[in-house]
RNA sequence: UCCCAUAUGGUCUAGUGGUUAGGAUUCCGCCCUUUCACGGCGGCGGCCCGGGUUCGAUUCCCGGUGUGGGAACCA
């Protein structure tokens, strides 16, 4: 049975990786008939975020990302919030400790910054707490059992650290990257139990996974190299390690780093799935109008693919599809003109009804109230093709709810004919006596009186398009003025016709 | 600096000891549409560098370089 879990940490929101690294577990899960399981990793007080949980929890309900076990549903396995588990943690320590696996460390913040000084007058570039200084520091290794027993007592600064052995070279095996190792003195003591009896993530970690028996552990790559760490403290407990699935990271679209929050402001594009207010809001996928379905789309192809040339795929393929051999293994760049492709793909191809879903509320913010469902049918249909966002159906078809402002003034200008006066005026009596207004009763009024009068397209078209809608830019003008009906048809036409003399 | 990982058009990627190195996106052009968009067609653009092995290397080997990550009582 596979088990794999989401482990983020509440220290802000959940940027747009985490999202794809719970996105890979839950396809996983899903493909193998396992479970994900959401943990919630909250060993740091100091930088624990109120609201960063739910923000979490949030953003996977919002992609459907469904959890079999969260910390607030539960599980056979629970809790599943590190804090909730703190004196599960320091018996496994203890553990290690008797077994000479670690040791208790005494060492102030001030005797680890001389340890650092000393490293670097020697002209090491890196000061490690490791075995090379750690006879020299205040331990339970170095100093008497008496000493140690009296400084446990006084209880400052007292650590647990792991005691790395020396060479050794320890293995494992990645899914995507394959065998993998690390040298044993390369490797610092690292602290597994802090000062204040939290464990530090390295032991919540192990403990963690291999209490709730998971069999995958798939994360970023930031964690490679403390892998090995890891699977050391798996043998220290004589426990058997999962398989690990380090995933590439995500980029800065240019420049150098991984992607990071201010890249967001920065880019002018949202690099969390939902927004996030704090002392500064952050955008998110969902407020800037892009589609769920459309985001999974895309991340899942940032960094994997299923080696077809498939690339439009709903949940049920992706999880057919996927698997972990096909994960990519180099850092891809965050490419928001990909994601603005597959939201407007996913928007075409999205039912109407789906859509006057998600833009009735946006219509409601922008004050556009009492339109019938035909009508926001209809105007979807019109600008479905026509938007890459959700926000663009109200950004850029403002003009079905309101009058519209004349934006191509100096085409309708260059257009204007004094005898469009007469026209115009001819066509609006057509309009009104006309008994029906579907698209092709009005396409009839039009191209009728063109051809009538022996007129061309480019004489009449561009100038009825901007009284009515403002803009050279739009769907099928026939199409427009029928859903808008015949009596505001001809009041813009009207209306319209005044604005663009005036010019 | 050390360790680990990684390297195919601008970007995301497929793939191979002999291929015109494929797709997607972006950009450009044409067609469709007397608008825009969608769609269709076409184009620009690529195997990090240097050695070696080989009849032949983008592919295998060695060495560089670039890039990313790590080197916390952070995750």
């Amino acid at each position: 049975m596979v088990r794999v879990r989401f482990a983020p940490s509440p220290t802000g929101p959940l940027h747009i990786g985490g999202v794809r690294t719970a996105l890979y577990n839950y396809l996983f899960a899903k493909k193998m008939g396992g479970s994900f399981i959401l943990r919630i990793e909250d060993t740091d007080r100091t930088r624990y975020v109120p609201g960063a949980e739910d923000y979490i929890i949030e953003a996977l309900d919002w992609f459907g990302l469904e959890t079999d076990e969260n910390p607030i549903k539960g599980g056979d396995y629970g809790p599943y919030r590190q804090s909730e588990r703190k004196d599960l943690y320091k018996q496994y320590a203890m553990k290690m400790l008797e077994d000479g696996n670690a040791y208790y460390a005494f060492d102030s913040a001030e005797d680890l910054e001389r340890m650092r000084e000393e490293a670097k007058e020697n002209g090491k570039h890196v000061a490690k707490y490791d075995a090379t200084v750690r006879m020299q520091m205040k331990n339970s290794l170095s100093l008497s059992t008496e000493e140690t027993a009296a400084l446990l007592e006084k209880g400052e600064n007292v650590v647990v650290r792991l005691n790395i052995p020396s060479d050794r070279r320890i293995g494992f095996k990645d899914i995507v990257r394959d065998e993998v190792s690390f040298d044993t003195k390369e490797l610092d003591d690292k602290v597994i139990l802090k000062g204040d009896g939290m464990p530090t993530y390295h032991l919540a970690n192990i403990v963690d996974d291999h209490l709730m028996e998971i069999t995958h552990v798939i994360r970023g790559e930031e964690w490679l190299s403390s892998t090995a760490h890891h699977i050391l403290m798996y043998e220290f407990m004589g426990w058997e390690p999962p398989q690990f699935v380090h995933l590439p990271l995500i980029l800065k679209p240019v420049g150098q780093g991984k992607l990071s929050k201010r890249d967001g402001a920065k880019f002018g594009f949202p690099v969390f799935p939902l927004e996030w207010k704090a002392e500064e809001t952050y955008a998110g996928f969902r407020e800037d109008g892009f589609d769920k379905d459309a985001i999974k789309n895309f991340l899942a192809f940032l960094g994997w693919n299923p080696g077809t040339e498939q690339e439009m795929f709903n949940m049920e393929d992706l999880i057919a599809a996927f698997s972990l051999e096909k994960i990519v293994k180099s850092g891809a760049r965050f490419d928001i003109d990909k994601a603005k492709w597959f939201n407007q793909q996913y928007i075409i191809a999205k039912d109407n009804a789906e859509i006057a879903e998600v833009i009735k509320p946006l219509l409601q913010n922008a004050s556009y109230m009492g339109h019938s469902d035909s009508f926001i049918l209809g105007f979807i249909e019109l600008m479905k093709e026509r938007v890459e966002s959700y926000n663009e159906f109200v950004s850029k078809g403002y003009y079905f709810f309101e009058k519209p402002r004349i934006e191509d003034e100096k085409i309708a200008r260059k257009k204007w004919k004094d005898e469009n006066e007469l026209h115009f005026t001819a066509i609006r009596t057509q309009m009104a006596e006309s008994s029906s207004f579907d698209s092709d009763t009005v396409q009839g009024i039009i191209k009728g009186y063109i051809g009538d009068n022996g007129l061309s397209f480019g004489a009449i078209l561009p100038i009825l398009r901007i009284a009515i809608s403002g803009t050279m830019k739009g769907p099928d003008i026939f199409g427009m003025m029928s859903l808008l009906g015949k009596e505001e048809s001809i009041d813009r036409l009207h209306a319209g016709i005044e604005k663009i003399k005036a010019l």
